[in-house]
DNA sequence: CAATATACTGTATATAATTACAGTAATAAT
DNA sequence: ATTATTACTGTAATTATATACAGTATATTG
């Protein structure tokens, strides 16, 4: 997706606040009126440009027939069970998709992981929890991190984390310290927890 | 709020269901189109009457201005201190609310409870956590409910409820049994749980 | 029994809104 | 150097939409 210039950011942004603010798009007197455009026209060719950059569709024909693309919803994807091989955010591995609220939950989850097993339930994670992932939170020793092994998505915390030794610890008493040599086992961090959902008890 | 006729629910349905598909209200001529009126001011009519009831409200001269109510917004309250006396779900105790999204969750929550204490721990359940809670399904020995005595809230297993004698417990290795004589005590289940979620880890 | 609410048809109109056309001007890309 | 993009003004027409007015008919309420 092509990036947007400052003003059509800043159109982009208005028409979500209203609809925010009212429950429907503005039309283009509104844009117009709230930019300072003297023509109604200056806003329609934005919204065009903004168009054809992919970020909404234009409903010809119908009043404020604006409707914001997919990736504008803003939906956090749920992974489910994660394929060997390819990206763990892979179109194949989402489950189902959860819209991302303002007043649910850090704004910083990238997406939500099933867990399996119960290797976590010291910590209070269950199997079949969702735990919210950030990728951006760089990974502290002592959090609660989703590792890839091999091609094998795992949660632990994160004991020591070297060039040469990284520690995983299950939170369980049955299970023992995982010890993952970096040079012989391929090991990617693919970020920590935030924060989980359990939708049924 | 008054009730609404069976033909009145079924403007607001898909008053509601057009936003959920384009993202903003339909016009009466959309309303009259798909319920097959021939005029555009049966649909005009029964808007008015919806609004009288406080179910939605219209915004003069806005095309598309249909706004829902609040409680049509249906948002979930989250509960955080519960004030002694009055009902769970005053006001005064609702911290934020959460909206109701389709793939989040069971349709069933009624209020999100925020915990307080460590009783629930061996469940899962932690302190600041918050618990989804169900006032319909009716509590059955083994689930977890959400329990008044004597105006104090709490969060417990449920495990015999007669007349004469409820037992409740603990999910915590250092907290025993409580057992209530609802003859002696003030003793209200407002509902069981049936989610939680985790804001931050 | 009259008044009010429900549930529409049918017509009409003012205004809300989209959208095309004709420009101007500065900047970025090929 | 020319073309495309960005960022607008200004005008205007067509269509989309809200909304008023005049009815008809049935059911419900006071």
């Amino acid at each position: 997706m092509k990036t947007l210039t400052k003003r059509q950011e800043e159109i982009l942004n208005l028409i979500k606040s209203h609809i925010s603010d009212f429950g429907f798009p503005p039309t283009r007197a509104d844009i117009a009126r709230t930019l300072g455009f003297k023509s109604p026209n200056a806003a329609e060719q934005h919204l065009r440009a903004i168009e054809k950059k992919g970020f909404i569709s234009i409903l010809s024909g119908a009043s404020r027939g604006i409707v914001l693309s997919n990736a504008q919803n803003d939906e956090i994807p749920v992974i489910g069970l994660v394929a060997a091989g390819g990206p763990i955010l892979a179109e194949e591995n989402v489950e189902k998709t959860i819209p991302r609220s303002k007043n649910l939950l850090s704004s910083e989850i990238d997406f939500y992981l099933r867990v399996k097993g119960d290797s976590m339930v010291d910590v209070g994670i269950f199997e079949e929890d969702l735990i919210g992932v950030s990728k951006k939170t760089n990974p502290k020793t002592g959090s609660i991190v989703v590792a890839r092994i091999n091609n094998e998505v795992t949660v632990k915390t994160l004991i020591e984390l070297n060039q040469s030794k990284v520690v995983l610890r299950p939170e369980n008493q049955n299970y023992s310290d995982i010890e993952i040599n970096p040079s012989v086992d391929e090991l990617v961090i693919e970020g920590s927890c935030v924060a989980l959902i359990r939708e049924s008890i």
